[in-house]
DNA sequence: GCTTGACCTGAACTATAGTTAAGGTTTTAT
DNA sequence: ATAAAACCTTAACTATAGTTCAGGTCAAGC
C-alpha cells in the first residue's frame, strides 16, 4: 500500500493483485487489454485508484458467467469513462449478463435433457434421436443447413 | 466413399469429414489426438472404419457438453479398443457426462441467482453481498482460502 | 547507504482447439 | 492418358487467457 496523503491512497500492482485473489501478471494482461488503468510514479510504477477493486470484481463475476473478456472489456468502455462503475452501472451489466446466462443455462439444460433421453435409446443409431438431428445445430448453421448424415440410408 | 469390396467400405478423410459435419483439419487433428484412428492405403491416404461416425458423433456431444478433448479421449479409450461404440458405451459414457452438466448447470444458476440477487443491491460495495463473499471460490481455493478484501474496512 | 523485495519491459512459452499454407503425391473421372 | 480433385506432411498461425523468464530499475526497512 502506498500513502500519497490522506486522502489519495493509491494501490500498486502488488495490492490490487493480493486483495483481488489475482495475479499481477494477471493484472498487467488487462491493463494491456485496456480493461484497466493506471497512473504511474516518477519512477514508472503503476499505481492504482481504488475504484479498481470493483472493477476487478465486476470483471471476476463476468468471467465466471463465461464472458470473454473482450466482451466484458467492450460493456466496461460504454460505462462513463475514468469513474468507479456505479451501482447503477453494476445494475445494468449484471441484468444483461444474467440474461446472457440465463440463455448458456436454458442451451445446457436441453442439451441435458436430450442426453438423458438418449442414455437409454440405443442412441446414435436409431434415424430419428434428437441428439442426431438437433435443432440448436441446425439453427446455428443457418442457410445451407441439413440433417447430419452420420448413418447412411443403407446403413443396417 | 471409396469401394474396396461388397463388404467392406472405408470412408476417406473426406467423406467423413462431410457426414460429421466438421474439417478435414479437425478429423487430422482429433487423429493426431489419438482420439480417433485409421488404416492407410498404399498410396499413404487414410481409410476410416465406418464406426468413426458413431465414435464422432459421440465427441461432438461431450464437446457440447465442455468436456475438454483430452477428457473425451481418455473416456473413449477405455472402452474396448478397435471396436465401435456399443449402446451400452454410449450409455455410460453419456449418463456420466449428464452429471457433469448437471453439474456446471447447478454452478452457473447459483451464479445467476447470486447475480440477480446482487442486481438491486448496490453490490459489491457493501460487505454481505453473496458476490463478495462467494463460498463456491473459498471452496476451491483449498487450505488457506480467505474472505476476498477487495475494499478494506476503513473504506466508506 | 545498502540490501532485499517489489516493480518494470519485452519476449517467449503454456494450454485448448483448431486452421491455413506450402509443396508434393494419389485417386478419380473423363 | 491426363487433368482435376482430393489427399499427404510439416510448420506456422489464429484466438483466448494468461504465466514465466531475463535483465534491469525502484522503493523501503534496517
Amino acid at each position: 500500500m502506498v500513502e500519497v496523503g490522506p486522502l489519495q491512497r493509491y494501490l500498486s500492482v502488488g495490492d490490487v493483485a493480493r486483495r483481488c485473489g489475482i495475479s499481477v501478471s494477471a493484472v498487467h494482461f488487462y491493463e494491456r487489454k485496456g480493461l484497466i488503468s493506471s497512473i504511474r510514479t516518477d519512477g514508472n510504477q503503476r499505481r492504482f485508484h481504488r475504484g479498481i477493486l470493483r472493477k476487478l470484481a465486476i470483471i471476476k463475476v463476468a468471467q465466471k458467467t463465461g464472458i470473454p473478456l473482450a466482451e466484458i472489456g467492450a460493456a466496461l468502455d460504454k460505462l462513463p469513462r475514468n469513474t468507479v462503475p456505479t451501482a447503477e452501472d453494476w445494475a445494468k451489466l449484471s441484468s444483461q449478463w444474467r440474461d446472457d446466462l440465463n440463455e448458456r443455462i436454458d442451451q445446457l439444460t436441453r442439451l441435458r435433457d436430450q442426453l438423458g433421453q438418449c442414455i437409454g435409446c440405443g442412441c446414435l443409431s436409431i434415424s430419428d434421436c434428437p441428439l442426431r438431428n438437433p435443432y440448436d445445430e441446425l439453427a446455428q448453421a443457418g442457410p445451407g443447413a441439413r440433417l447430419l448424415e452420420m448413418d447412411e440410408p443403407d446403413t443396417p
